[in-house]
RNA sequence: GGGGCGUUAGUUAAGUUGGUUAUAACGCCGGCCUGUCACGCCGGAGGCCACGGGUUCGAGUCCCGUACGCCCCGCCA
């Protein structure tokens, strides 16, 4: 037997034609004279009809046929006429077979191979082969697959080279935790597993290349979250003699190729632009989901023009240099006690030491709240205007250092985003954050570090506080945020030496330290550089939120859990004392 | 490193203030059935209640610890 076509094909025109189709029982429905089986492969589902009329021996046959076995079915194409099944693209069709051929049986699966049927996450981990045959898990991979080719095509049509870059790379400080390899030929030393191309992609623009783009694994070894894997896929890609503009056109276009291609969307391009100081304002973070309003409000100014306004705690913050936000829920008011209290629990887990509310009351009056006790009238009359509070709104505040306020209010914005349900089903919206700090202050270090890379250029009218208030300087990089996740990130690279100078200076890195961990790329932006710049797309990530995925295992094949095993292969593993040796490790496990 | 939630037939879940034989659905096995399509009907098998301690006359249920899974903080230039 031959297959002549795929279980998603077959419909009227194909009426009396014999076929044969291969694939997996997916389903049987034995009626004694008759029996039914869906056939599915990758491509769908298509009925076969056992029965004696049309195929004897493989009727007796199929009887003893179960689920997830795989077969080949020969028969003629017949119409159901009135009989069809709407849910299935098939379902005019069906297949009465005349020859049955059984490839291979099949023990009985842990889970049903079923689209409606959940197994927990753990076990379809552990039995991924089997979860990937879900025809919502191929779905899932075949937009994947074309969200790759629609990248190759556009950065192709656009001038990019797709180019590769080595995995195995020297270690360099300063960002991710590396995964390291060790040298067999040179003990004691190790390689580091690529974090990103982003030197090589620099080298490239060096060497003339111009235009180059990848669709490449990074490797990082930190703490995992449902946005992120030790290994991942980024589309990077990289301009030579490009403004940030240029770069931000091209990405654009990228991603309404990608967005018309997969959900049959138009993007409206340009997309939206925030600053970093403007999302922090009014979301409280630097990837802000704009599907819904909910901004954040700032009282502060009101607070200090009236010196706390008799509330102990609004003092104590705009005196400590601290700042005093508020979110206000639209009829928030019906909400119980015990559920303000849960909010306040949840605030608390990002980090909150509280979470003070009012009720609006008549009048603007507040309510079930200590602050009320307290409060001016003044103060509140201003406060209410400036959060244009309604009766039955209710209010929540936090006050403290800037980080922290916005940092809580931002995640329990988008928790009561989603549990108010004010985010359209479907909708998606992309923006773009830029002006990012260049610098920014790391408590773990007490000084400055850089907030993307050292490479990154400051914005040309900021470079004289590079040398006043470095604090200040704002950076030529800008993020793609969509719908909370940040999908996209790059920057304008510094190809001038005397800023660079300057940022190594700020960043307190000297002449030393610079040659031994980037001499290669000074030597190379010595020689002639084009001032360039580029983008690295999170493809996981922008593949999660177009599909809806929950998490990012559910469009990486093969994923580790969150403590980084892989439950299908049990990595990582041990090593032998023979493998050991031959790497010059010694291993030293932990006490107990 | 820290916080939270979870773990009960093959699977997904229920299991009351601690109380006799731990339920259901799907799956599995056997039988019947020629128009089902989440087929239907009849019958059956299937349990170290994650693991280790403890409290108690008595623990799936309460307490402590461990393992595993998930979510968050830190971390992710």
């Amino acid at each position: 037997m031959r297959r002549t076509h795929s279980c998603g094909e077959l419909n009227h025109s194909h009426v009396g034609e014999e076929v044969v189709l291969f694939g997996w029982v997916h389903q049987r429905r034995d009626h004694g004279g008759a029996i039914f089986v869906d056939l599915r492969d990758r491509e769908g589902i298509t009925q076969i009809v056992f029965d004696k009329a049309h195929g004897a021996d493989a009727h007796a046959a199929a009887q003893d046929l179960r689920l997830e076995y795989v077969i080949g079915v020969r028969g003629k194409v017949a119409s159901r006429g009135a009989n069809v099944n709407p849910k299935l693209p098939t379902g005019a069709i069906e297949v009465h077979a005349e020859e049955l051929h059984v490839f291979n049986s099949a023990r009985t699966t842990p889970f049903v191979i079923r689209d409606e049927v959940e197994a927990s996450e753990e076990l379809r981990l552990r039995y991924r082969y089997l979860d990937l045959r879900r025809p919502a898990m191929q779905r899932i991979f075949h937009t994947r697959h074309r969200i790759n080719q629609v990248t190759r095509n556009y950065l192709s049509s656009r001038g990019f080279w797709e180019l590769e870059t080595p995995f195995l790379v020297r270690f360099t400080p300063g960002g991710a935790r590396n995964f390291l390899v060790p040298s067999r030929l040179h003990p004691g030393s190790f390689y580091a597993l690529a974090e990103s191309p982003q030197l090589f992609k620099q080298l490239y623009m060096v060497s003339g290349f111009d235009r180059y783009f990848q669709i490449v694994k990074c490797f990082r070894d930190e703490d995992f979250r449902l946005d992120r894997q030790p290994e991942f896929t980024q589309i990077d890609l990289e301009m030579s003699f490009v403004t940030r503009e240029q770069v931000m056109e091209v990405m654009e276009g990228l991603l309404a190729r990608i967005f018309e291609e997969v959900l049959g969307q138009k993007l409206q391009l340009p997309l939206p632009r925030l600053t970093y100081d403007e999302a922090m304002a009014r979301y409280g973070s630097d990837k802000p989901d704009i599907r819904f309003g909910l901004e954040l409000c700032d009282v502060t100014e009101a607070v200090k023009e009236a010196a706390g306004g008799g509330v102990p705690v609004f003092a104590e913050a705009v005196a400590a240099g601290g700042i005093v936000k508020l979110l206000r829920l639209p009829g928030g008011g019906g909400m119980s006690r015990s559920e303000l209290d849960k909010l306040e629990d949840v605030a608390k887990s990002f980090g909150a030491r509280g979470l003070a509310r009012a009720k609006i009351g008549p009048d603007g009056s507040w309510t079930q709240s200590p602050l009320a006790k307290n409060v001016e009238p003044g103060l509140r009359a201003r406060i209410n205007e400036l959060a244009g509070a309604q009766e039955g709104d209710v209010l929540l505040f936090q006050v403290g250092p800037a980080k922290q306020v916005n940092g809580v209010l931002g995640q329990l914005r988008v928790q009561l985003g989603r549990k108010l349900g004010l985010i359209p089903e479907g909708s998606h919206a992309p923006l773009w954050v830029h002006d990012f700090p260049l610098f920014e202050y790391s408590e773990e270090h007490q000084a400055l570090v850089a907030a993307h890379h050292p490479f990154t250029s400051p914005r040309p009218e900021d470079v004289p506080l590079l040398s006043t208030d470095p604090a200040r300087v704002r950076s030529n990089a800008y993020d793609l945020v969509l719908d909370g996740f940040e999908v996209a990130g790059g920057s304008i690279r510094i190809h001038d030496a005397e800023i660079q100078e300057k940022v190594f200076q700020v960043l307190g890195i000297g002449e030393k330290e610079r040659q031994e961990k980037f001499g290669f790329l000074l030597d190379a932006l010595s020689y002639g550089a084009p001032p360039h710049g580029g983008i690295a797309v999170g493809l996981d990530r922008l593949v999660m939120v177009l599909v809806g995925a929950d998490s990012i295992r559910d469009v990486i094949p093969f994923p580790k859990t969150q403590r980084g095993t892989d439950l299908m292969t049990g990595a990582p593993g041990d090593a032998t004392p023979a493998q050991l040796e031959d790497l010059h490790i010694r291993v030293v496990l932990p006490e107990g």
